[in-house]
RNA sequence: GCGUCGGUGGUAGAGUGGUCAAUUACAACAGACUGUAAAUCUGUCGCCUUCGGGCUACGUAGGUUCAAAUCCUACCCGACGCA
């Protein structure tokens, strides 16, 4: 199935790195497109408004926090979670997934997204399948995972089929299938146990989506003949037609599934080949990575998953690392890093990251980013920013914010436009020289 | 003028004979942050160091003691009360 449309306008000669187009109900995003994350239905420190101005076509959005809170029937009450957010343009919702990681084996532990694997603190001690006595907030089962809420404590389970519908009561337009995310420093007989695992719920978050999909087109027919609208006879699913015409809810949602495998070529084609063979409407690649093992994982994945359908590397965001990216064949990006690092007061340049609260920048009246087209380098100096995160004052987390995501929106539209140039390796070139120094 | 209480590291404020270079918080300085447990977290925070330790420090100056930020005396400063 390849429900939304994909166009590849142009490759990138000899590389598996293309420029194209997705079409979503909410509209097109062009690709390669970095996804400004909104975990709990709001990019942090920005209204959707200015979100959508600083170049973001596409927000994610995740599946664990909104259930835990306000809880997705709540946002299905609401009209479902672009009316709720007012966020008008293509959106995406996170499975849960990255939380059994999080919240489970990571919980407590120097453990992230991207890890050094020569630390030997990280390695995850002896495994038992049923309790180790590390506390953590995830346990997970064949079945599902348990949850404990990271809120109030209490205890949720959450299978695929859960998160499916969980995902279809938000109604995104793209949904992730419920997968588990591990550590690079896992055993190999851990990653095997984990990807088969991986690999029997993203069947049965297939089936469920398209159990729930079917179900949504009979509302629609049905909703069709209560109007008194002939159904279209070229559209058996009738979706297509009533993209503006019916709520949100009732719009056709795209299945991504998820590709694991650690640190493993072997685990990795290997998934690529499952999941890629699934009827799934794209991909996300998964995985905490050793930063060095990245490029090889989205390499070995991408060469076998199907040319024709987008591809997402979940939850990666340096500008080296998108860049690696893009050249690999990664079409879609998510990353909390542009925000997250925005209100700690870290902020994009040409010339590599800087940390505002330095002292250097006190009495700095320059701007963040020479050059930079951006809001806030428009109008405020370093020495202001200073000033706000040294106040702790929330407007420097705001006017950081609009700095970082519009620089990373920006850098990833530039890096297509390259593409469609035919000079995406230029491109590469004299970005990261300037950047990492 | 008399009396009472008090003067501790950049700030606030613990400590009231040895375990005190001195709890803690804030500030300061730096670092981290990659499908958001995150407007968070970590480290440093008297001087010197061959990282064992050495030196100078709790208003000032003396004193008691093996040992004082801690006890005594005088002085300086502050708050309050009485004249």
């Amino acid at each position: 199935m390849n429900i939304f449309n994909f166009k590849i306008e142009k490759k990138i000669p000899d590389f598996l790195g293309r420029a194209g187009v997705l079409t979503t109900p909410h509209g097109e995003i062009l690709t390669p497109s970095f996804v400004v994350v909104g975990t709990k239905g709001t990019v942090k420190a920005l209204t959707p408004e200015q979100t959508k101005d600083l170049g973001a076509q596409v927000v994610l959005a995740n599946t664990y926090h909104l259930y835990l809170q306000p809880g997705d029937e709540l946002v299905h009450e609401a009209g479902g979670l672009h009316k709720f957010m007012n966020w008008k343009g293509p959106m995406m919702t996170d499975s849960g997934g990255f939380q059994v990681f999080s919240l489970g084996v990571a919980y407590g532990k120097e453990i992230s997204k991207v890890v050094s694997i020569t630390d030997p603190s990280l390695l995850i001690s002896e495994r038992s399948s049923v309790n180790d006595g590390v506390p953590r907030l995830a346990t997970i089962g064949n079945d599902g995972v348990s949850f404990r809420s990271h809120i109030d404590g209490s205890l949720h389970y959450i299978t695929p089929e859960k998160s499916i519908e969980i995902q279809h009561n938000l109604g995104a337009d793209i949904i992730f299938a419920f997968d588990e995310c591990t550590s690079p420093t896992e055993t190999e007989t851990y990653q095997e146990e984990a990807l088969s695992r991986t690999h029997a719920w993203a069947k049965r978050s297939l089936e469920k989506h398209l159990q729930l999909e079917s179900k949504k087109a009979e509302d629609v027919a049905n909703e069709n003949r209560r109007c008194g609208r002939a159904p279209n006879p070229n559209d058996e699913v009738g979706i297509s037609d009533f993209q503006e015409q019916y709520p949100s809810l009732l719009k056709p949602q795209a299945l991504f599934g998820i590709v694991q495998g650690g640190r493993s070529e072997i685990l990795r084609k290997k998934s690529a080949k499952v999941i890629g063979a699934m009827d799934f409407d794209g991909f996300g690649i998964g995985g905490s990575f050793a930063k060095e093992d990245m490029s090889n994982a989205v390499k070995w994945v991408n060469e076998i998953l199907p040319e024709e359908k987008p591809r997402h590397l979940l939850g990666i965001g340096e500008p080296e690392d998108l860049f690696m990216g893009v050249e690999n064949g990664v079409d879609l990006f998510d990353c909390v890093g542009p925000t997250r690092i925005a209100r700690n007061g870290t902020l994009f340049t040409k010339n590599g990251k800087i940390n505002i609260l330095n002292a250097g920048f006190v009495k700095d009246f320059g701007v963040i980013d020479e050059g930079c087209e951006c809001e806030t380098c428009k109008n405020y100096t370093r020495a202001y920013l200073s000033h706000l995160f040294r106040a702790k004052e929330m407007l420097g987390a705001m006017l950081a914010s609009i700095h970082n995501v519009y620089f990373i929106n920006k850098l990833v539209s530039d890096m297509r436009q390259s593409i469609l140039e035919d000079r995406f390796f230029e491109f590469k070139g004299e970005f990261l020289t300037g950047y990492l120094k």
